[in-house]
DNA sequence: CAAACATATAAATGTTTATTTATATGATCA
DNA sequence: TGATCATATAAATAAACATTTATATGTTTG
């Protein structure tokens, strides 16, 4: 069965709440850094430690990151003795980013500055 | 030939330039307002006083939202009298759209207030 | 219990951004 | 040409956000 792009919108994305969601979940995408993360969790649960590490960026500010996906419940959070593992919430964010990356890079290919 | 998300994810959205591109793609879609331009224009080419009237927000707010979409190259203009149209300049962003919306509805549904 | 480690939170700062109000630019038409 | 319409731009705010530095909380281990 079939379900038209035009279909999926209008019975989803047209309602003002569908559409404040979809722009809170954008604003946790909007951000290098937290896409970066996202892409290090693509490979599984990860301590906030070896995050800082992969992408060399202050604790502070992965713990903050962190939060903020967290927030967006785009991530899941589990304790293990000292540590803290982050974990994608939903695989489909994946696929988001994915086709993010895919529109981003054709569009923006020939461009000076962003 | 069968494509996994992880080879598409290491062989695009990895590179710095790539998550960059993402990232600023996504702010673009990181507003409200802008979403709903976005899914006006879905419908096809519009001019901004039409644009205005469908989402009745005030016109430097229109014409403030449509540059930034301009910005990101997610639309193109097209002057025709004394009317500027604006269309979506790839019809990917509907599916970004929809998916987007489709995994928001489903993690905030059960959620207080964002 | 104290020291060391992992993570979170707070405070401070600079930047970006959404919105409003007011004005300018550009096109049509009488 | 002058008035009117469509759109853009400018200026002014206020709010949101990313980042840093400093400190607190919570956990393990000696």
């Amino acid at each position: 069965m079939e379900t038209p792009l035009e279909n999926t919108m209008s019975t989803k994305a047209a309602t003002p709440a569908g559409l404040q969601a979809a722009a809170f979940v954008a604003k946790a995408l909007a951000d290098e850094n937290r896409l970066r993360i996202i892409l290090s969790l693509t490979q599984g649960k990860k301590s906030v430690s070896r995050i800082v590490e992969e992408l060399g960026i202050s604790q502070p500010l992965a713990s903050h990151h962190l939060k903020e996906l967290k927030r967006a419940l785009l991530v899941s959070v589990e304790r293990s003795g000292p540590f803290i593992y982050y974990e994608l919430a939903d695989r489909r964010v994946m696929t988001i980013l994915a086709d993010l990356n895919g529109l981003a890079t054709d569009l923006l290919t020939n461009r000076t500055a962003f």
